[in-house]
This record gives structure tokens, sequence and C-alpha cells, in this order.
DNA sequence: ACCTGAACACCGTTCAAGT
DNA sequence: ACCTGAACACCGTTCAAGT
């Protein structure tokens, strides 16, 4: 890439994070490249597609909570473990709103620039819960993209004004129909 | 309204209701109003807004799912009175996809024309809450709003084309975070 | 190799003119 | 009272022309 090419990609970036923080993931791309100063057919040459811009802005933070999946910390039992990712995770997909349903969608897209990051996140999970499974520690019958169905639900209920101020309530009462051990306590 | 006024009103109705099952609760109002054959500025007289336009395709709908909330069957414990209206409330949601995600804004909104009738939803649905935790059913700490907040979740689920293979299954999972009687059956 | 203005086909909204 | 075409300010996408 050539030196004012890469200024241009690396400016983008910064100013499409400010606007998607304020707009969401579905904020107008012609808005960026004007806060960005440069034409709009140059933010397309970086970024041909939303979810391309989406993936350059969120694919640190995938491969982080991917990997924290992956990481055993012989401290903390399966089910522990698969409870703290769940909450990272929901957490995450909170950085932007509305980035849940196109991670969502990229996830039945083979063609999305989004698909294999979010795939990958998906099999994290579903190593998690299966370890925990074996444990007994969580429900036997849940698959690797219920998981993330669940965590894109919780996402979906922040990104509504609505119910925000319940998310983290909400967040324990599915948790605890995930797992088993702990659901039993309130009751 | 005019006889003349008044075909229109119908007619455009009818193939919203067409354009909005093929394309979702943001479909192009221009494209409903060129299937309609009148002017896309006779559409915006009779439905100012998005919002006017799917309250006058919900409301009936709306309406008679409050109105179910009420009626006590004698038969059935408010538990099962309760999964019972949670299955319809998640059924209907589908109807149109997009449309949960349009009721949760509109709850938040008091000037949305859909806010009235999600808001007698909600508080339906709160009414079938209480008397299932009176028994001794229901989760004591839930309140109304998270029970919108989790049919909203349900219907976000059925909305992912990756996750509506599992929406019935994860129906089941979520209900038994809401119901306390029949969760213990599966573990 | 990279950037850009102009043009295109859309969208929802508003206004002034018709019957 | 109701309907409409035209205009406006947006959007994402494509193309041909510039350096």
């Amino acid at each position: 890439m050539r030196a004012d090419a890469k200024e241009n990609y690396i400016h983008l970036l910064v100013v499409a994070r400010d606007v998607i923080t304020e707009q969401g993931a579905n904020a107008s791309l012609r808005d960026i490249a004007r806060r960005a100063e440069v034409s709009h057919v140059t933010l397309l040459r970086h970024f041909p597609t939303r979810e391309a811009l989406l993936d350059a802005l969120l694919r640190k933070s995938l491969e982080e909570l991917t990997a924290k999946a992956g990481e055993t910390e012989p401290s903390s039992s399966p089910g522990e473990a698969l409870l703290g990712w769940l909450r990272d995770a929901v957490g995450f997909v909170q950085v932007y709103s509305g980035v849940v349903t196109m991670m969502a969608t990229a996830l039945a897209d083979p063609d999305s620039a989004l698909h294999a990051s979010c795939n990958n996140l998906r099999n994290a999970g579903e190593r998690l819960l299966k370890l925990a499974q074996e444990e007994g520690t969580a429900r036997s019958d849940m698959e690797g993209s219920d998981l993330f169905a669940l965590i894109g639900a919780l996402g979906w209920i922040g990104d509504q004004q609505s119910f925000k101020p319940r998310a983290e309530y909400l967040f324990d009462v599915i948790a605890s129909a995930i797992l088993v051990g702990r659901s039993g306590e309130f009751r």
C-alpha cells in the first residue's frame, strides 16, 4: 500500500470508529468519508462493503474474545469459565449498536467479510459449552450456535433503549437457563 | 373519509401487507405505493409514518393478543396461562420480520403511533406474570418489561436466518428461565 | 497505484398545483 | 377533500477522468 493510501486507510478507521460509536453499525458511509475529508469512493476502495469496514474495526477484539475461550484457567471450573466468557461476549457486542444483528447475518452468509470471524467466535463458544456440559454444569441439549443466538439476543436487548436498564438482570436470567448448577439458588 | 380515499386506504393496506410480508417491516414505502398504483404522497397522507402503517396492519392482532391475556381460563394454572400467552406473543411478532425491533423502539417513544398498543401489550403480559408469581411458578424478581424484552429477544432470534431453525428450542430454554416449576424436568 | 467528481438509481419528505 | 408531479436532500454504487 502506498504511503498516502495507508494514511487514508488509518484515518478512515479512526473516523469510522467515532461515527459508528455515535450512530451505530448502520451509520452513513458517506458521512464517515465526509468527516474524514476524503471522497466517499475512497472509503469504498478501502472497504468495499460495510461489513469489511466493521471487520477492520472489530477484528482485533473478536480475535481476543475467540482466543480467550481457548485459554484454560485452571482455577475456575468450566461452568464459571463459560459464564465469564458469556459476560465478555455480551459486553463485546455492545461496543456498537446494531453490530450484533450484523454479526448474526454474517454468520449465515459465507460471503460476508465478517463471516470467518463470527464463525470462529461461534466455535470458541461451543468449545467452552462442551466442557461445561461434560462437567454437568451446562444444559446438555444446547449447541454452539444456540450460545451465539443467546449472546445475540442479549445484545439486541442492550441495543434497545427500553430494555437497556434491565440488560444485566436479563443476562442473569438467561445465564441461569444455560448453566444448571447455580440456577436453583434464587428459587 | 371520501369514497375514493377509503378505496385507496384499503388497497394500500392490502398491498402493504404483501410487500411487508416479503421484505419485512422496513420495506420501501415508495415500493408499496408503486405496487398499489398510487402516488407515494398518497400513502404518506394516509399513513404519515412507517409506524402508523404498521399500526394499521398490526392493531387488530395486537388487541387480540392483549385481550387474550385478560381472559382467565379456569382450566389452566397461571403458570400455564403465562407460558401459552408467551408462545402466542412470540408467534405474533414473527408475522413480519423486523417488527419486533420497531415495537421495542415504539415502547420507548411515546410519540410513536405504535406506542399505545405496545404499552398495552406490556401491561397485559405483566398481569399474567404477576398471577404466575403469586402462584409461585414464575421468577419472583421479574418485571413486566422484562417479559416484553424476552419476547423481543426471541423475536429477534426468529428474524435471524442463522437462528430461526433453533427458535422453538430457544423458546423452551428462555421459558424455563421464566417459569420455575417445570424447569427441573430435563436437568 | 491511488484519488476524485459526476452520474445513476434509489430513498423519505415537502410543496405547490391540480381536480 | 383528496391526489399528484416535481423538487429536495439524502443514500450506496459505478464509471470515466485525473495525478
